[in-house]
DNA sequence: AAAAAATGGTTAAATTCATTAACTATTTCT
DNA sequence: AGAAATAGTTAATGAATTTAACCATTTTTT
């Protein structure tokens, strides 16, 4: 046994645990690389692009089911539902600003919060994608039936409250 | 109905395939997150170390169940399996070499192609975090039994195909 | 055998996304 | 009224990424 790189080491076994961890980020992976493609085309990255579903309050983003939301998003609601720091928010969105996608209003009743709305533009950016996304997300899944998918969701969802209730 | 953003538009229907992507994604991200605050304990990102767990060749890459691979793996390889280009994996050998966890060493039979190995240090590195992933793993998916992993693993397996088949 | 095409890798320049630390302004709590 | 928490920004920095252009080597084509 000359050759470390031929087998793997004893201490790295296979097992489903790590399996399943490796594809969940693969997919993720092929699924950024996906929209990159398709909203480079419209002059947002993905990241910007999911700021933008949130401000459209697209139902299907997790942290709108867990959190029951009746006014426009604040930077700091955006940070949390993208796991990303507040600073790194500021950013994003003054980049789509200056794209003129996204406008800020003073809130009502906190001079610190910022509502953050899309413009008539921005409005019309998420519209064009919309059915570019819903026939790929069709034919990604197509192999599997409703209640497959269903039971992959609840997998999903269990992990992320696992994960995101942890400590 | 005065307030756009209390309601979603129309347009922005309630699916489960839209919510399966939006769910894969924040998990991706929770574990990236997780893998950051583990692997920043031995002073490498979680990008660095999956490259480390490539050179290590740990069986659970879905890369290495697709293509047999019987020699040190190479940087276009590697590209290929994080899916990212090559002048990106050159950037990040390079941080690993400055690091001394991995070396190079040139192929016996093509003269462009170069071995990735890792070093004694790089060994010690991957060695040490691995207890502590396979703790986490074990622990986020515990609820679940081995059928149900089972089943979860060939859905995203089944999604891998397609999307990397895609043109 | 010579020319053309493909492959493996790097360099250079630029962008995006991200972080931490320090700060301002405002609101809430005690 | 004072202290603590909250919302957001600025500044400095770094990691990961891309595209375009390039060199060297191998493979294919003619």
């Amino acid at each position: 046994m000359s050759n470390k790189s031929r087998n793997s080491p004893v201490f790295l076994e296979k097992t489903i645990d790590l399996s399943l961890i490796f594809n969940i980020l693969d997919l993720a992976n092929q699924l950024k690389a996906n929209g990159d493609k398709i909203c480079q085309q419209y002059g947002v990255t993905t990241q910007q692009w999911l700021i933008l579903l949130h401000l459209a309050h697209d139902p299907n983003i997790p942290y709108f089911e867990r959190q029951e939301h009746s006014l426009p998003i604040l930077a700091s609601e955006l940070a949390e539902s993208l796991s990303v720091t507040r600073p790194n928010v500021t950013n994003l969105l003054q980049t789509l600003s200056q794209k003129e996608l996204i406008e800020q209003m003073a809130d009502q009743t906190d001079a610190r919060r910022k509502r953050l709305m899309l413009t008539e533009k921005g409005w019309e950016v998420v519209r064009q994608i919309q059915p570019i996304r819903i026939r790929t997300n069709e034919w990604l899944f197509e192999d599997f039936d409703g209640p497959q998918k269903k039971e992959f969701l609840n997998f999903l969802q269990g992990c992320l409250t696992r994960i995101t209730h942890a400590k």
